[in-house]
DNA sequence: AAGTGGCTCAACCGCAGGCGG
DNA sequence: ACCGCCTGCGGTTGAGCCACT
């Protein structure tokens, strides 16, 4: 049996608001609220729109506090801290950015911060190509993509949900706020593939300064990864894939690999980076 | 000045999940 | 337990704008 439409597509007005219809919208809400149902408002106001295309319009643009312009470079990070560690939730980003609605985010995204992000990851002194692009995207947020050769042990991304308290709908804000709020770079590195962004190094740098002590005999140095400039130092990769291997205390198991911990306690390298260990 | 290509962003589409009957 | 409705979400589209030639 076929979904039932959600509104008279033949009868329902489509394409930009006008101010007319934009005032009538905003004073009945105003007024009344939504009453809890989009699909009778349009009908109730006098409008030819799809309730949806009304929420829509409500959410992204008549809502009182909503922001336009220009994203800070603090909102900037949180989104592409968020992105790498949830991939495209946007609606939980947008949580976490008052006054920002999740359309707006992800057209920043895909517009502006993507390009951003996978330029300043592309190989020192070369630009992307097409299939570069589509490729390097795959490795910023592996759960966004098909192919993701790291082992997950039980499901990176519900695991990530779990941990930051997304169960549900009303911990989903409060789960994220209060994580967002201890230290944003704390949630970076979720998009565990094989670090393909400046916040996952400098994420890891941070907890293997933090861990040296726990570990017998500290860690190696985390190599150079990254040019004066930013750009990833050629072979990043395999540096990374290198250092990962000169750790003593990474124990090949079938289960992924082992970070060895003081005490006798060991525990899967992506559980520690992920920050399970806390 | 006109044509063209790229970019932005508002809006649409379809799916999934929640909820009530 | 099932069914249908509604909402919310993420992906996609396309009109308008802008920069470049």
């Amino acid at each position: 049996m076929g979904r039932a439409p959600c509104c008279d597509k033949a009868t329902v007005k489509k394409g930009p608001w006008s101010p007319e219809e934009d005032a009538k919208l905003k004073a009945y809400i105003d007024e009344n609220g939504t009453g809890g149902n989009w699909i009778a408002l349009p009908q109730k106001i006098g409008l030819k729109r799809c309730g949806k295309s009304c929420r829509l319009r409500w959410l992204n643009y008549l809502r009182p506090n909503i922001k336009h312009g220009d994203f800070t470079e603090e909102e900037e990070h949180i989104i592409c801290s968020l992105y790498i560690s949830i991939g495209s939730r946007w609606s939980i980003i947008a949580a976490q950015l008052p006054g920002r609605t999740d359309n707006d985010i992800k057209n920043y995204w895909n517009t502006k911060l993507k390009k951003k992000l996978l330029g300043k990851r592309a190989p020192h002194g070369h630009s992307l190509a097409a299939a570069d692009v589509v490729e390097a995207e795959q490795q910023l947020n592996p759960s966004a993509g098909a192919s993701y050769d790291m082992p997950v042990p039980g499901g990176f991304e519900e695991r990530s949900a779990s941990k930051l308290g997304f169960g549900s709908a009303a911990g989903e804000a409060a789960g994220v706020a209060s994580t967002v709020e201890m230290s944003s770079a704390s949630m970076v590195g979720g998009g565990f593939g094989y670090g393909h962004v400046d916040e996952l190094y400098d994420f890891l740098y941070s907890k293997q300064l933090a861990a040296a002590g726990a570990f017998q005999g500290g860690v190696p140095p985390l190599p150079e990864l990254q040019c004066p400039d930013g750009g990833a130092v050629v072979g990043a990769d395999e540096k990374f894939s290198t250092w990962m291997a000169s750790c003593d205390h990474y124990v090949p198991t079938t289960g992924g690999q082992q970070l060895q911990l003081q005490g006798g306690n060991s525990m899967n390298l992506q559980d520690f980076v992920l920050g399970y260990d806390q």
